[in-house]
RNA sequence: GCUCUCGUGGCUCAGUGGUAGAGUACUUCCUUGGUAAGGAAGGGGUCGCGAGUUCAAUUCUCGCCGAGAGCUCCA
């Protein structure tokens, strides 16, 4: 049993990197800001004159480690404020007398030294001296972050650094960002030409015919998927009035992300989000209660000005497609509704191959919209919605968007990264500002409650994370090759070769012969690196035979089968693209 | 938007105050091959864009654009 558990240790351990920083740059002006600890390690965020490089986090490390030898006595010290502020201003740290200031007034301030050199204000616990320090810690890299969060306050440099209780766990965990590193959608995205990014379009994806295919393919499934839950799918314009901004309230809050354009002297913004259009077309029919619930589903092409900063590859883009409907129902039929929505999301991460999926449910902003009685009904009708599910979820207090409460969902890749996918969102504001009414049971009007709903996120965000979460190597049903066909000999085998991909293209499956003059052992590699699920080669024996040479993605071996074993093998994992309820 | 880093053939990257190189990809030829790179030749770059310093800038300085790591944000 260890003396101290991960968590004092890893404190400990920040600490003495900033110990380690202060006796480094001594004429540096060091201010400690705050300095957690964080899942895998901890963070630092100091002020300082110096720019730390990559270069210094190693001298930074190596200084860390002497100190550890050095054996010096931590010892915790109990002040007044008073005193605490004065102690703190002498050794001019400012930051740190205005973390002391927003301390609860009668609370006694506890502080902590290290050696001599080294002061900091902390509740510990801690270790008793930097002996007792393990060394399985790495500083891995530095950026900028704001004093307190606030970009109003100065920006100050934050260490980052893993940090574990044995050498192994610190081994593994660096093998993981190792193993990211391999998987990042960006990387792979170029290596299998999916998509390209170029300067005209700022992070904005062109996807290339192996890209589009997948996409397509996503928006198949989708598809499909709407069948079974009854979906109607609508098609809606790219450039409006900004009246419907208007109107819908996007105006006012997000002008600054959005894209506009002016023609015949009228102003139009191009749609960051479809729900105005719905909203839109419901109030073009007087519907009545038994059309409900209506669920209207969109591909439609979506724009919004990220900011420069916030960019990043595929999962967050100036243009993207959300698996986007809006339902329109009845307040009476809203927990029925999001049973309906939990079955069906829940199959379709299982459906990915998604096992690990972590519900949070949103509660009331502060800043918000509607009654306290609306928010009171929604959120029950969420809450007993999920309660019925027999799922876990936590609950994210006053994350709810502003006017209403929220489901997100996020699932686990397969080296063990959080992502959040899909998002379930009552909203009883648009349904309002729209004036929409169905005619209800007793002929009278009554205003329906809206429920956004998207159960992949966007297609590209979408695509990323699933790109990332099987290392690029796509299942059957969304490769875009799925085989590639390799004659031995192009003299001899080529004939049979284009013959066999014929046939398999006429059932509707995405093969290529590899006709160049090229040696095996480079198709081999090739058809490996390209990832393509299948890699069938025809020589003599197999023609003669009517077999074929079989190697799956992945494998060392490849097996013999006869051809129309492998067609029928293909049409059963092709099945893969069509939900359970909906295959014949 | 803010802080830091980066930007050299399609891709991955060397390199230099005297206007550029490798590997790979591409084209052609040779090779007729049995499961992760057979051989040769060839074409391809105003070194992100603009200004400044200099006899001379891809190299140094500044600005802009784009990308990355974070922060703030994310309908």
């Amino acid at each position: 049993m260890a003396k101290y558990d991960l968590d004092t240790l890893r404190h400990s351990t920040a600490h003495l990197m900033a110990q380690a920083i202060m006796e480094l740059y001594p004429d540096d002006k060091v201010q400690l800001g705050i300095g957690p600890t964080i899942e895998n390690g901890f963070y630092y965020d100091i002020d300082m004159n110096k720019k730390l490089s990559d270069e210094d986090l190693k001298i930074i490390e190596d200084k860390m480690k002497e100190i550890i030898k050095r054996a010096s006595p931590v010892v915790r010290h109990e002040v007044s404020r008073g005193e605490a502020i004065e102690i703190f201003q002498q050794r001019g740290q400012a930051l740190k007398c205005e973390l002391i200031r927003d301390i609860p007034e009668d609370e006694v301030i506890s502080y902590y030294t290290q050696g001599d050199t080294f002061f900091d204000l902390c509740t510990g616990p801690h270790v008793e001296k930097t002996s007792e320090i393990n060394p399985f810690f790495k500083l891995l890299h530095t950026a900028g972050a704001y004093w307190r969060g606030d970009q109003n306050r100065p920006m100050l440099q934050r260490i980052y650094a893993a940090c574990f209780g044995t050498k192994e766990e610190l081994r593994e965990h660096l093998t993981m960002l190792e193993e990211a590193k391999k998987r990042d959608h960006r990387k792979l995205g170029k290596e299998l030409e999916l998509f390209i990014f170029d300067p005209v379009a700022p992070a904005s994806p062109f996807f290339m015919p192996k890209g589009a295919m997948v996409y397509n393919s996503l928006v198949d499934f989708m598809r499909r998927i709407y069948k079974i839950y009854d979906y109607k799918e609508v098609i809606t314009p790219q450039v409006l009035d900004v009246d419907l901004w208007h109107t819908s309230g996007h105006y006012d809050k997000y002008k600054e992300n959005m894209y506009f354009t002016q023609i015949d002297e009228r102003e139009f913004a191009l749609k960051p989000m479809n729900c105005p259009c719905h909203m839109l077309m419901f109030s073009h029919h007087r519907y009545s209660y038994r059309d409900l619930p209506l669920r209207f589903a969109d591909f439609g092409r979506l724009h919004r000005y990220e900011k420069s900063g916030v960019v990043a590859g595929l999962t967050r883009v100036r243009t993207f497609c959300q698996d986007d409907a809006h339902i329109f129902i009845s307040a009476a039929g809203i927990q029925d509704e999001i049973r309906t929505l939990m079955d069906m999301f829940f199959f379709g991460y299982e459906h990915f191959g998604f096992k690990k999926i972590k519900i949070g449910f949103s509660t009331r902003p502060e800043m918000r919209v509607g009654s306290d009685l609306a928010w009171d009904q929604a959120e029950s009708a969420l809450k007993a919605a999920l309660d019925a599910s027999g799922r876990e979820y936590f609950i994210n207090e006053g994350d709810g968007a502003f006017y209403g409460p929220k489901i997100d969902i996020q699932v686990s890749d397969a080296i063990g990264r959080y992502h959040q996918l899909g998002t379930i969102q009552l909203d009883f504001q648009l349904p309002e500002r729209f004036d929409l009414k169905f005619t209800n049971v007793n002929g009278e009007l009554e205003r329906p409650v809206v429920i956004h709903r998207a159960l992949l996120g966007s297609l590209e965000r979408f695509i990323g994370v699933y790109l990332e979460h099987v290392g690029g190597a796509f299942p059957f049903w969304l490769a875009p090759e799925q085989a590639i066909i390799i004659p031995v000999k192009n003299e001899l085998h080529l004939e049979a070769a284009m013959a066999f991909e014929k046939k398999l293209k006429k059932l509707g499956f995405r093969v290529r012969v590899d006709d160049r003059n090229e040696s095996m052992g480079l198709k081999t590699r090739q058809a490996q690196t390209g990832k393509i699920p299948f890699m069938l080669v025809l020589g003599d024996k197999e023609i003669d035979e009517k077999t074929i040479s079989v190697r799956k993605y992945g494998e060392q071996k490849s097996e013999v089968m006869t051809q129309s074993a492998l067609v029928s093998s293909f049409e059963t994992l092709d099945l893969e693209k069509i939900p359970v309820a909906l295959r014949g």
